[in-house]
DNA sequence: GATGAATGAGGATTCATTCAT
DNA sequence: GATGAATGAATCCTCATTCAT
C-alpha cells in the first residue's frame, strides 16, 4: 500500500480533475495516472479500484470545509443568519472548486452506492449540521414552527445544487456568490408580496360612511 | 427502419427501466432487448445508438406532460397557485414514475451532451413556462418584485429534484406529493417567523378616522 | 427467384459500383440495393447470396468481350498480331470499365472460392484462347519455339493487371491503352538490345560489288 | 505498450499466418492471439488495430530482403545480370514464403489505404531500385533505348505477382523459381522468333560480285 | 514503493439473411 | 414479384485490474 502523501494527494486531484472532465465512466485509469505522472499501478497501490478513488473525493475536501464550518458558526449569532452563512460557505466552495462540484453532484446523483460507504459520512454530518440549525431556529422562534427541516435543507442544498450543475453546464450564472443573497432572501421571506391586508380591511371597516369603494376584490385573493 | 410503434414504445419502457435501474453505463442493450422481448439488433432499428435511446426518453413524457400542464393552468387563477400547481404536477409525475424520475435526473446532471440536443427543448419549454409564470407574478403585484426569476426556478427544480434523489436513494419521504404544501408554504412565505408587530401597529394608526390613506408604501418594503 | 432482367442488371451494374468503390467486404447489400434502387430482400430474389452477387460480375462481361474477341481475331492474321490485338483489348476494357477492372481484380486475387466456380469458366475459356494463340505461334515458327506459354501468358495478364492495379490506386497512367504498344514492344521483342555487330557489319564489308538487291522484304518485317 | 520483441515477432509471424489463410476479414483477432498463444488483449499493446497489424507485416519482410538486395547486386555485373537476379530474388521469397506472398499481394491489390501508409516505403523503394536498374541499363546501351522503365518493371512485377496468385490458388507451377529462366529469357529477348535471314543468307546470296549497295538504313531500325 | 506488461471480461454495433404479407 | 421488419451471429476493441520484477 502506498505511503506517500504527497502522491496520493497527486493521484486525488488528477482524479477530480478526470471525472469533473469526463465523467466517471469516460474517465480512465490512465488518463488519472498521467495526470498524477505515476503509472497505473501505483494507483491501485493507493486506492483499491477506479470506485474506490472516487469515493475518495470528497473526504478530503468535507473535512476541511465541515471544520472550517463550525469554527466559522461559533462566531454567528442567530439561526438565520447561521443557515446563510452555510449556503454562502457552499456557494464559495463550489465556486472555487468548480471541479470538485462536479464530481460531488456525479456521485450524488449517480451512485446509490456512494450512500452506503464510510465516505458519505462526511456528507451525512454536513447534512444533520443543517437540520440541526434549523431545528434550534425553530425552537427559538426565529423560525416558523410549522417547518419541516428535513425540506428546508432539501431546499437549500437542493437550490444550490441546481444553480451549480447549471453553472456547470451552461455556464450561466457567471458568478455564483453573488447569487447567494437572492437565495436566502427567498428562503427566509418566500416569493409572496406580504400580505398589506390587515391595515386596509380594518380601515375599510372603520370608513363606514364611505361611498365610493375600491380594490377590494384585488384585496380579497392576495390569500 | 422499424416503424411499430408499439415496439417503439416496449423498447423505450425497458431502456427507461433498465437505466433507471443500472444507470446509463451498466445498462446493456441486451438487457433492454430482452426487457422489450425483441432482438438486439431490433433496438438499432428504432434508435441509432444506446445514447440516442437514452435521449428519446424525456421527449416522450415531456411531451404529455408539458400538455396537460397547459390543460391545467388555464383554469388556475393567479401566479402563486399557479406555481403551486406545477410543483404538484411534478412531483405527482415523479412519484408516479420513479424510474422516470431516475432517468431524467441522470440525464440532466450528468450528460452535458444532452442540452445540446433537440430532445432538451422539452425540457427548455417547462423551464420558460416556470419562467414566465414567475415575471408574471412579479408584474401583478402577487409575487416581490426585487425576485430573480431563475433563482426562484432554480430553488423549485433543485429543492423537487433533491427531494426525488433522496426518495431515490434513501426511499426516505414515502409519499413525494405529501412533501408538497410543506415546500410550497416555504418556498412562498419563507421560513422566517413574520414579525407579527405590524399589523397592530398599523391598527392603532389607522383607526384615528382619518380620511387620507397612506404609509401603505412603508408597510409594504417592510419586508 | 426475381425474373426482371433490367433489374437484375441495375443489381448487378450497382454491385459492380458499389464493390469496387468499397471492397467486398466494405460494401453492404443496403448499398447496393440503395444504388439499384430496389429493398435489401430484393437482392436475394435475383441472387442467392452477396457472395453469387459478386461472383455474377464477370459472367455478364467476359462474356460479351469473349465474342467480341473472337469475332476481331477472325480477321487479323498471324498469331502475334492476335496477341497484340488481345492486350489492347484487355487495356481498352478495363479503360473503359475500371469499376469491374476493381471487381476482376479483387475477386481474382482474393477468392480462392471464385476459382472453383462456374463463373470462373468464361475467364478460364479467355486464357485458354491466349494459349492456343502462343502455341500456334510457336508452331509456325512465329514465336520462338522454346517459349513456356504458361509463363508467356501470365506474363501478359500480370502486366496488365499490375497496369491497371497501379492506375486504380495511384491514378498514374493517364491512359492505359496508349501503353499498349509500349507492352507489346517489350513482350515481342524483349529489352535487350540486340547484338547488331556480326551479321550486318560483316555483309557491309562483303557485299563489295555486288549488283543485285534482295533481302530487304525480310528484314522489314523483322521490327 | 508492449516491447518483447519476441512477442511482437510471434504475433507478426501468426498474423501473416491466419491472413494468408483466411484473408484479411475472414481473420479474427482471437485466431491470430491464439496463435502467438497471446491474449487477444496482448495484441493491442503491439499494434494499434487489426489493419495496422497487417500493415506491419510487409515491413518486416521488406527491410531485409531489400538489404539482402543490395548487398548481392553489388557483386553482379551488367543491370540484364542485376534485373535477372531480382526476378530470382522474388521468386525466391515468395516460394520460401507463401505466406507472406498471400498476404502481400492481398495488401498490394485490396488496401487502397495501403499506399498511404510509412509501410508502403519499404515497398516503394524497392521499385525504385528496379526502376534504376532499368534507367542504368538504357544508359548504359545493354538494354534498348526506347523503352519505358516504368513497363518494364510493371511487366517484371505483374509477371511474377500473377505467377504466385496462380501457384496459391491452383497450386500450378509447383517451383516457381524454375520458372525464373522463362520469365527472365521473354523479358530479355522477347517471344518472337528472331529474324534470323539477314547475316547468313545474305552473306550467301551477296557474293556474286555485286556492287549495288542497299538496305542498311532498314536494317538499323530492325530493332 | 513503483511499474511495465499482460489479460479477462465484456458490450455496442453491424449486416447478411429470412419471411410474412 | 417485392419488401419492411426482425434478428442471429459475430467481432473488434477497451480498460480495470493483477503481478512479477
Amino acid at each position: 500500500m502506498g505511503k506517500n502523501p504527497t502522491k496520493r494527494l497527486a493521484i486525488l486531484n488528477s482524479a477530480e480533475h478526470v471525472f469533473a472532465e469526463r465523467g466517471f465512466h469516460e474517465a480512465t485509469i490512465s488518463d488519472i495516472a498521467a495526470g498524477a505522472k505515476v503509472s497505473d499501478a501505483t494507483i491501485y497501490e493507493y486506492f483499491p479500484s477506479k470506485e474506490a478513488l472516487l469515493f475518495a473525493i470528497p473526504a478530503e475536501y468535507s473535512l476541511n470545509f465541515q471544520e472550517q464550518n463550525r469554527y466559522v458558526l461559533k462566531y454567528i449569532n442567530g439561526q438565520a443568519n447561521k443557515l446563510r452563512a452555510i449556503v454562502l460557505r457552499l456557494l464559495e466552495l463550489y465556486q472555487d472548486h468548480p471541479e470538485y462540484a462536479n464530481v460531488i453532484i456525479m456521485i450524488l446523483k449517480t451512485s446509490r452506492k456512494f450512500t452506503e460507504t464510510n465516505e458519505y459520512d462526511v456528507i451525512r454530518q454536513s447534512a444533520q449540521l443543517m437540520r440541526k440549525i434549523i431545528e434550534d431556529g425553530m425552537a427559538s422562534g426565529e423560525f416558523r414552527s410549522d417547518l419541516n427541516p428535513a425540506i428546508v435543507r432539501s431546499m437549500m442544498l437542493g437550490t444550490i445544487e441546481h444553480l451549480v450543475v447549471r453553472k456547470a453546464i451552461l455556464g450561466k450564472p457567471e458568478n455564483l456568490v453573488e447569487q447567494a443573497d437572492s437565495v436566502v432572501s427567498v428562503l427566509f421571506n418566500g416569493v409572496l408580496e406580504p400580505p398589506e391586508e390587515s391595515a386596509i380591511k380594518i380601515n375599510l371597516t372603520l370608513q363606514k360612511k364611505t361611498r365610493g369603494q375600491d380594490g377590494q376584490a384585488e384585496i380579497k385573493d392576495s390569500e
